[in-house]
Formats: C-alpha cells, sequence, structure tokens
DNA sequence: ACGATATGTTACCCACGGGTAAGAAAAAGT
DNA sequence: ACTTTTTCTTACCCGTGGGTAACATATCGT
C-alpha cells in the first residue's frame, strides 16, 4: 500500500511475475501482521477483534484466512516476528568479539531498543497461553534461548573477570526484567526516546555487575556516555505516559 | 469453610448476631477472591470464568451476583487487595526514619515479598482495560502513586547524600520494572523463596545507586548479607520454571 | 412458630466474535 | 477469448460465557 514495488516495467521473464506474486503475497501477510500486532497492543489480544483487524486494511474478515489460519497463529505470527528479531541481534553479538560484559551491554542496549518496537514489545505482551500448544512449545523455547543467553554472557563475564561473582540467573532476571518491563510502558508519544532508554538502561544495568569502576560518571554532566542520541530534553518532569507499574 | 468460628455458645447480645453474620458474608466475599484471583493468575482472565470460580467454591455462578456486580468487578477487587498491601507498605515505611537510599531498600524489599503472593502479582499481570473506567481511573491513580513513592525516595535519597545523582525516573523505572517481573516468572513451586528473591534484589538492584561502597562482599561468599534467608540450596542448575522473558 | 431478609439454585437469554460455505470478482495462464 | 486459480465478499452458523429472572431454602429478628 504506501510502498509502491520497485515497479519492473514489463518483466520478460515469466519467474519474475512468479516471484512478484508470491512478494505480493508475503507483503498483504506482513501487512496483516503489522496491523495485528498494532491492534493487539492498543487493545489487548482478546478485546480485539478479527473484523477490526481486517477493517483497517479495508478488507474483510474471512479475507484474513488466505493467509493464517486463524486468530492465533495471527498472534504467534506477531510473536515470531519479535523472536525473530531479537535472535537476530544475538546472532550478531556472538559472531562478534569482546568480552561477557561488553557482550552483555550490547545485547542489554540492542534489546531495550527493541522492546520501544511493536514486535519487540509483542514478545513480552503476548500471553503465550493464547497459543495452540505447538505454537507456545516453540515460543516458550525461544524464550529459554534468549534468557540462557543472558545467562551465558554473565557467566563469561564472571570467567573472564569483566563481571564480578554473581549468580547469574538472578542478575538475569533482574536485568531482563527491567528490560521486558519498557514494552509496557513505552509510548511513541513520549518523551524519551528509544535511543535515549537503550543508553540509560545499558549504564545502569550493567554497572552494578562490572568488575572495574563504574562507566557511569558521578557529577552531573547529564548521562549517556555511549555517542548518538537524539533529541531529548533532560529530566522533564510532566507526564511521559506511563508509571512503573 | 474452613476456619470454624469462634462458636460463641449463645450470644446474648442481639448485636453479636449481627456483626457475625456480617463477618461471614465478608468472609465469603474474600474466599471469592481468593479463588478468583488464583484463577485468574492460572488461566488468565478472559480464559477464566465465572462457573470456574464458582465451581471451586462449591457455589453456582449466580450466587457470585451476592456479593460482586458483575466479573469485572471481581478482577478490580482483586487488583485493589494488591493495591492496598502495597498501600500498607509504603504508608508503614513513611512512618519510620531512614536516609532516602534506607527507604528506597525498604520498599524495593517489601515490593518484591508481595510480587510472591497473588493479590501482589495481580498488580502486575491484570489487564487494567479489562476494568470498568470509573474502577481503571482508580487502578491508575494507584500506581501513579506507587510510581511516585519510588521517585521521591530516591529524590530524597539524592538530596541527603545516600544516592548518587541519577535521573530518578528512570532509575525508578528500571527498580520497578525488574520488581514487577517477578510478579510473571515466580512459581510458588520454584526453588527460590521470596525471601531470597527480595534479599538479592535488594543488594541487586540498590547498590548501583548507592552512593558509598557497596554492601555486597566481592568475594565468593555466597549472598544475601541481611540477615533471614529460609531454606536454599545456592545456585542450582535445573529448571526453576521461569525465564527471563 | 412466623414473616422478612439474605443467600443460593435451576433455567434461560443473548450479544459477541471466531470460524465456515458458497459464490463473485480479479488475475494468471494458455 | 477461454479456463483455471487466487483472492475476496456476503451471508450464515454456533459455541461460549456473562448476566438475569424466577423460584427455593436457609437464617435471623421478634
Amino acid at each position: 500500500m504506501d510502498s509502491a514495488p520497485p515497479a519492473p516495467p514489463s518483466s520478460p521473464s515469466p519467474w519474475l511475475p512468479f516471484e512478484s506474486r508470491r512478494r505480493a503475497r508475503d507483503e498483504k501477510r506482513e501487512a496483516v501482521l503489522r496491523a495485528a500486532v498494532q491492534l493487539f497492543l492498543e487493545q489487548g489480544y482478546h478485546r480485539a477483534t478479527l473484523n477490526e483487524v481486517a477493517d483497517r486494511l479495508n478488507i474483510t474478515k474471512p479475507a484474513l484466512y488466505n493467509y493464517f489460519r486463524g486468530k492465533d497463529e495471527i498472534l504467534f505470527e506477531c510473536w515470531s516476528m519479535g523472536a525473530e528479531l531479537v535472535d537476530g541481534v544475538i546472532t550478531e553479538i556472538n559472531a562478534g568479539g569482546g568480552s561477557g560484559l561488553a557482550k552483555l551491554r550490547k545485547l542489554v542496549h540492542a534489546y531495550a531498543t527493541l522492546m520501544a518496537t511493536d514486535f519487540g514489545a509483542s514478545l513480552v505482551r503476548f500471553d503465550l497461553r493464547d497459543l495452540a500448544e505447538r505454537n507456545a512449545g516453540v515460543a516458550r523455547a525461544a524464550k529459554r534461548r534468549i534468557d540462557a543467553t543472558f545467562r551465558r554472557y554473565i557467566t563469561a563475564g564472571i570467567a573472564d573477570g569483566s563481571i564480578r561473582p554473581c549468580d547469574p540467573k538472578l542478575a538475569a532476571f533482574a536485568i531482563a526484567g527491567s528490560l521486558n518491563w519498557i514494552g509496557h510502558w513505552y509510548r511513541r508519544e513520549g518523551k524519551l526516546s528509544p535511543t535515549a532508554i537503550a543508553d540509560e538502561f545499558t549504564v545502569r544495568l550493567t554497572d552494578g555487575l562490572a568488575a572495574e569502576v563504574r562507566l557511569q560518571m558521578t557529577k552531573k554532566t547529564p548521562r549517556a556516555p555511549q555517542g548518538r542520541n537524539s533529541g531529548r530534553k533532560a529530566t522533564g518532569k510532566k507526564r511521559t505516559g506511563g508509571e512503573t507499574g
């Protein structure tokens, strides 16, 4: 709809139409997911109806069944999109080098950023009990992998001396808890930009574990030692649309 | 049902029967809430039916309407129970003295402990959008109060020097996120006792903020410098029933 | 003992929303 | 131009579960 295809003037190859047709289908499928995840997040899975999803796409409910077997499968696919994003992040970090602490910091930063996206938030805001048993199993496995990664980086950090000895399990719980919660309070319209949040959380969640001196400056120099932070206005007082709970 | 009344042999006063009758009613009301909160947590609000709630109490669905106006009101009352617990904790801490950091630590500890209870968990596992608008407003207000308390303690701590300068808002988000998440992963059958969790989180979530040296010992002395920790077996490897996500 | 009230039961209603059947409309293939 | 396949619509089904009405029964005050 919004992104016009590259418009191949007239495809001579009989393959291209086939490919483009498959692409069109995949694009529609994804459009459904985008509309669905948005609505599910807005209203909650059970309050959102397939009719509403369809309405947003200017189609009717049964048309959705050309792309998905049912509501719960749509939910699962939304969830999967988020999981794939995380998996991508993890394999990328694994590919690179660095101490356990460095890897943990990368993961925290990327994960925090993801939590500010629709598909990322769906990872923590959707209830796996709404999935068919088969899909729920897949999702649980993915969660375990993510959890294991947190713990592995921490364990590695302890081994290589970059992280002070601690219980990796509880440390992972604490860190992941803070991060997951972002998915619940973050609002696009709020004052905090995703990168600002990610920068801050990277420091706050890991400097308590670091073996060496703290990253953060003790004086009033605002914050975020890393680079890139978009336009933000320091510690504004007004409502930003979300509480801790 | 399970707790026989004190059995006043024959109450001469006409007041007592009245009182005892009201008590009986309140007890039943609370029994409904206990059954409901348990079921709502187990299955999720939407999947749980009033018939199931009634079944667990050996009554029938319409009987519930003697005590509540509807399903959403039951949900709200469950939520309120949790909120009252937190409010109690807060007023108690406010009554006592101590630095901002000390108060924050007390709050973290108590809040973490609460998250391991049914009514406490309901604070973070129920969706306020399921409430009638009026009740949702009350709940939002309560959440704001709790959030404000976290920030107030942090701000006070910065002012009195017990906490290093930082953004109280983000610090509160980070801490509350970790704590709230407990309500999602804690399992009664797991190996981690509520007090063990609370002890650990109290240290881990606040020592990054403390102005003075860390509480936690750097060496391998297991953990939990505070007193009381129930029977626990160190860092067991096996599944404890819950991942970070 | 007796009427009033509170409490509970059986039987029912019905809105809601996921899912399906049958066929129109649009595209693709030939 | 024709058939075939894909895509989408209209019309419908129906299980589910919150909520209600009418009636039964226990409880209490007097």
